[in-house]
DNA sequence: GTCTTTTTAGGACGACCATCCTAGAATGAT
DNA sequence: ATCATTCTAGGATGGTCGTCCTAAAAAGAC
């Protein structure tokens, strides 16, 4: 079956140039270029261009859940585990700069062409946030874990948006050192109303 | 000179369309059918796509300028000024949720295209820091003035981007409040130094 | 080795797009 | 009222796009 190297390769192309270009603006002739292989070939595999982008959400979707999952047996304390998202920030950094936030961009530019595979997309957000929302379960803030996960994906939203609109580099390290303090922060504010039960 | 008139008109279409559908996927017959006019006398006014989208960043621009000189009159403290600012939130909520942030939403759509009226489109956000680190400054934060303007930035950023895929309600309302209170804790950290000083 | 299935190549089609062009209508000046 | 200028309408053009189709090549089954 070298079908699946084809296609796999298809959706690897596609991923990125979804990411670089965005979604509408990359064109069947580009990717199939890019590839060496003809459109013929390609529509073989992929029938419509939205096929091809609920292959890439998909693809998206199980890479995210497995590297949650590395997260989860890796970290060894909740705290640890949120740091590791928060590190997607510096570990990204140039792609950020260029390109901005993965899921972000493509969840806009979805809403903005009013496109099906939109709430699709959004289901990385949501696949962040129950895995965030959990953490900070764990960290003791039953109450305000959806609102704390929420807060967390927005501000690197914002971080992403800003960095890649100014390309500032010390902006974004003092970002993430304000992200890491906020976190350091809710975890002693727990261990202290621990404390005083 | 009705010229100006049809021009202005279209605008104001091209503007709302670029911010509802995005640039790439707003064409001129979509704004001429929107207008009632022809796609020819579309030509008559501008003549290039780029010239409409230098023309609505410049009319954005002009419309941001003087909103942020109103505020500057309309403010008595600085503290006030920056709420204004974190107010647009509210006040856009509706647009928001739909559409994300204008500002936000055209930068990265340009950054993507690689479109050359991407550093033009920029200095909208330019605009808000320039103002958001002038009113900073005036609250007595002269070394952090522009960190702490990039930083609100970043955080109407990521709740617009947030608000915009997961359309929580109760998501933005915490947001909201969440700046105003570290609005106010920047706030009186300055009246404090003062004191000491 | 033959036959079936899978995979690839590339031309054809219709739709849409930005742009160009020309002719006529409206407007303004004198 | 006449003429020059400004404005508008809409067809024509060339390019790109997603999609479709057919034929040949490659791979696999027996």
């Amino acid at each position: 079956m070298s079908n699946k190297r084809t296609r796999d390769r298809i959706l690897e192309e596609a991923d990125q140039l979804f990411y670089q270009q965005g979604f509408e603006h990359t064109s069947f002739a580009q990717i199939a270029e890019a590839l060496g292989i003809s459109r013929g070939n390609f529509y073989y595999h992929f029938k419509t261009k939205d096929e091809i982008l609920d292959a890439v959400i998909n693809h998206r979707l199980t890479r995210t859940h497995a590297m949650l999952e590395h997260w989860e047996i890796e970290g060894a304390t909740p705290l640890d585990r949120i740091r590791s998202f928060i590190n997607i920030l510096v570990m990204n950094q140039a792609k950020i700069k260029q390109h901005g936030c993965p899921v972000g961009t493509l969840s806009m530019e979805l809403t903005k062409l009013n496109h099906s595979s939109r709430e699709y997309a959004n289901e990385l957000f949501t696949l962040f946030r129950i895995w965030l929302s959990r953490q900070f379960e764990q960290l003791g803030h039953h109450k305000h874990a959806n609102e704390l996960a929420m807060h967390l994906l927005s501000l690197s939203q914002g971080v992403a948006t800003i960095y890649s609109a100014f390309q500032d580099d010390e902006f974004i390290n003092n970002e993430v050192i304000r992200i890491q303090d906020w976190l350091t922060a809710i975890a002693t504010q727990t261990q202290t109303q621990q404390e005083t039960l």
